[in-house]
DNA sequence: GTGATATATACTGTCAAGCGTATATACGTC
DNA sequence: GACGTATATACGCTTGACAGTATATATCAC
């Protein structure tokens, strides 16, 4: 993938902010995403295909639920460029509010407790 | 600016290539950016109003010449974003290509000789 | 098998970005 | 003033991104 799609990609109000919350929190399944940005769930899960298609996330399977990190294998260079974007806006809206939201989102599956 | 925004001015390769060669030169005027980019003036000449109303680059004028640099302004996360951009990219095509071209172009018209 | 939940995809319409062309504006020289 | 050069902008057009809705697929419980 080139620099300009890497960054056309970035360039997207709900792809920057999933990505926010994944540089965030590690990992996250798809009802987790659609819950803390507020969005109907067709839009997360094409925004996430194209994510997915680009490399720059990883997607697996635990039982019925879809779980999407950040790629492991992506060059450094975007790497720190995602950190850095997540450390300038980690304290700025929306990202608060849907960090604050994913919080108190009751029935999380989480990957760790009930895989 | 927001963030998103940001991005998604960097997300066209037009604009990107033209802030990669502003990184590494410093200054640089509209013809000499059309000739390394290869492209007709009033394209450069569009996406460079663009960076400007977005606060991305300051411009002034010198006689008939509009210089351009990278907004001193800029947050600098924004600001390490494109270093960091610029160095991972630097040695590749198409950049590599466009500051050679900017090299060989005679007649520029220099801010520093002949202002 | 049925039904419920989680996720992905297909379809259709709308809107904005971008380009090529032509033209306008600004500056310098005469 | 006229003319040439550098730059900016306006116009018309095309194309692709995105959203909302509906539907398909996958997994689990029974």
């Amino acid at each position: 993938m080139d620099a300009t799609r890497f960054f056309s990609i970035l360039g997207h109000p709900v792809r920057l902010r999933a990505l926010v919350l994944l540089q965030r929190e590690g990992e996250l399944c798809v009802c987790e995403l659609t819950h803390a940005l507020g969005l109907l769930q067709p839009v997360v899960s094409r925004h996430l295909a194209l994510l997915r298609e680009a490399g720059l996330v990883d997607a697996h399977r635990e039982g019925q639920w879809m779980h999407y990190r950040l790629a492991p294998g992506l060059p450094s260079w975007q790497r720190e460029v995602l950190e850095q974007t997540a450390t300038a806006l980690g304290g700025q809206e929306p990202y608060v509010s849907d960090a604050a939201l994913l919080g108190e989102m009751p029935n999380r599956p989480g990957s760790r407790c009930c895989a």
